[in-house]
RNA sequence: GGCGCUAUCGUCUAGUGGUUAGGACAUCAGGUUCUCAUCCUGGUAACCGGAGUUCGAUUCUCCGUAGCGCUACCA
C-alpha cells in the first residue's frame, strides 16, 4: 500500500461515565494515545452515556480531568471549556446520548435489509427461556420467539402499545473471521452467536449497535479496547458487513488483575487513578509503571523508566501481552521513587507541597513563621529516601515541631 | 453449564527447536554510609501437567488443569 492510500490514522477513548477513572480504563486510554502519536494520528474521546439507569452526574467532568492531568490531549470530541461542556470537530455528536437519530436511522436500514427485526418478549420470558437453556446445557442464547412475527402480528402489537427492543439478525452460517493486532487471527462458528439487542425499547442503542456506528462514522481506524470484547466482536464484524462498512482494524487489549488474578476491583484495593494520585504517586510514575503492564518494548531492551517521548517513540501494539498482568504496587513504589529522585528541589517543592499542608505538624509550623526555606531543606535531604508523597516530611516532623531545631538546620 | 482466550522466577517481563533461560521489582547476604535511605556487589528464585512430533522440546501439535472474559434492554 502506498503512502498517500493509506488511510489517516484516527483513534477514540470512549469510557462512559461511570464516577472514576478505572486504571485498567485508564490504561487503555494510554494505550490509544500512544498509538496514536506514535503514528501521527487523530487521538479523539467519544462519551458513551447510553445507559440512563447509570447515569452519573459529575463523571464527566472527573473523567476529563483526569486525561488533562495525564496529558492525553485529544483534538477532537468532548472538552469541558468554562465549566460548560463543549464539543469540538467534524465528526459530532460525541455524546452518544445526542446521536439518537443517528442509530435509529441504521436500525431502520437493517431491518429493512432483514438484518434485525423487533423483539416483544418481556424480559421474565427471556429470562425462563434462559433458565430452561441452562437446565437443558444448552447455550443461553435468544431462540428467535420474535424473528417470524408477519407484519400484520407486529403491526398489531405496537397497536396494542407492547414495547420491543430490536435485535440483530445474526448470519448463523458459517464463520466469522477477523484479525487482531494483539491476538492475531480469530474464527468463530457464526451458529454460537446471539441475537444481541441493538436499540432498547427506551429508544436509546446498546454498545453493540453505537460502538460500531460511531467507529465508522468517525472513521476510526484502530478500535483499541478491553478484552471483554472479544468475544463479542465478530457480531460486530458481522454489523459492519451488514451495513455495507469496511472492517477496521482492531486491539483488544489484556485486562488488569487483583493479586489473586481476579479482575481488577474495588474489593481488593484501590482502582480509581484518583485514588493513585492522592496517595502521593507522580503522573510521570503511574504513567510509566501502568504502560508496563502487558506492553514491553521488545528487541531485548531492558529499559525500565520512559518518559512519555520515550513511550510514544517506542510503543507498539505487536508487543501487548495477551494474558492480563497483576497490579503490583511494589513496583510501582520503586518507579514512583526514581521520578521523585529525578524532580529539581522546585519542582518536588511544588510536587510535594499539597501533601505537606495535609500534615497537622506542617500546618502548626506554617502558622506561625515562614515555611518554605526550611521545606525545600527537609525534602533535600528527604528526596532520596521518598517513595510517595504522602510520606513527605513524617520522618523530619521533629524538626517541623521544635523550632530550635530548624533554626539550627537553616544554618547548615 | 456453554463458548472463547490465556499460561516463563512471588510480581512485571525478555527469549529460543539445542541458551549457564536474560532483565527489573520484591526478597536474602555483603560493601559504602555516623544512622536510615540512596548507591554498588553477589545470592535464592521460573518455562502448569501429560502425551505426541523430533536426534533434541520451555518453544510446535493434541489432551488435561487452572485463571480470566463473554454468556444483560451494562458497557
Amino acid at each position: 500500500m502506498s503512502e498517500n492510500m493509506k488511510k489517516n490514522v484516527r483513534v477514540r477513548f470512549a469510557p462512559s461515565p461511570t464516577g472514576y477513572m478505572h486504571v485498567g480504563n485508564f490504561r487503555t486510554a494510554l494505550y490509544a494515545y500512544l498509538f496514536a502519536k506514535k503514528n501521527s494520528g487523530d487521538f479523539l474521546l467519544r462519551i458513551e452515556d447510553t445507559d440512563q439507569k447509570r447515569f452519573i452526574q459529575d463523571a464527566l467532568e472527573k473523567l476529563i480531568d483526569i486525561l488533562k492531568w495525564a496529558g492525553f490531549e485529544y483534538s477532537e470530541g468532548v472538552f469541558i471549556e468554562d465549566g460548560k461542556v463543549v464539543q469540538k470537530g467534524n465528526f459530532g455528536p460525541y455524546i452518544q446520548s445526542e446521536r439518537l437519530e443517528i442509530y435509529k436511522k441504521y436500525t431502520d436500514q437493517l431491518m429493512e435489509q432483514g438484518h434485525a427485526y423487533r423483539c416483544f418478549c418481556t424480559s421474565e420470558r427471556l429470562e425462563e427461556m434462559r433458565k430452561q437453556q441452562q437446565a437443558e446445557k444448552k447455550p443461553p442464547m435468544y431462540d428467535r420467539h420474535c424473528l417470524n412475527l408477519s407484519k400484520e402480528e407486529v403491526a398489531e402489537k405496537i397497536k396494542q402499545g407492547e414495547k420491543f427492543v430490536i435485535r440483530q439478525k445474526i448470519d448463523t452460517e458459517g464463520f466469522t473471521e477477523y484479525d487482531d493486532l494483539v491476538r492475531g487471527k480469530v474464527k468463530i462458528k457464526n451458529e454460537l452467536l446471539d441475537d444481541q439487542v441493538l436499540l432498547k425499547s427506551d429508544g436509546y442503542p446498546t454498545y453493540n449497535l453505537a460502538n460500531v456506528i460511531d467507529d465508522h462514522l468517525m472513521e476510526i481506524s484502530h478500535v483499541i479496547r478491553g478484552e471483554e470484547y472479544v468475544s463479542s466482536n465478530p457480531k460486530y464484524v458481522q454489523l459492519y458487513k451488514n451495513l455495507g462498512w469496511d472492517v477496521p482494524q482492531f486491539a483488544h487489549l489484556p485486562l488488569l488483575l487483583n493479586s489473586d488474578k481476579s479482575k481488577l476491583s474495588k474489593r481488593q484495593g484501590d482502582v480509581a487513578v484518583e485514588d493513585y494520585i492522592k496517595k502521593g504517586y507522580l503522573k510521570d510514575a503511574i504513567i510509566n509503571f501502568v504502560a508496563l503492564l502487558g506492553w514491553n518494548p521488545g528487541e531485548g531492551s531492558t529499559q525500565e523508566i520512559f518518559s512519555m517521548q520515550e513511550l510514544i517513540e517506542t510503543f507498539d501494539l505487536s508487543h501487548v501481552h495477551k494474558a492480563g498482568a497483576i497490579f503490583d504496587l511494589k513496583k510501582l513504589d520503586w518507579i514512583n521513587g526514581q521520578y521523585i529522585k529525578k524532580l529539581s528541589l522546585e519542582e518536588l517543592y511544588a510536587a510535594a507541597l499539597p501533601f505537606l499542608k495535609e500534615k497537622e505538624f506542617f500546618q502548626k509550623a506554617a502558622a506561625s513563621r515562614q515555611t518554605e526555606e526550611f521545606a525545600k531543606k527537609v525534602l533535600k535531604i528527604e528526596q532520596e529516601r521518598l517513595v510517595k508523597l504522602t510520606d513527605v516530611g513524617e520522618e523530619n516532623r521533629f524538626f517541623f515541631e521544635d523550632i530550635k531545631a530548624e533554626k539550627d538546620m537553616l544554618r547548615w
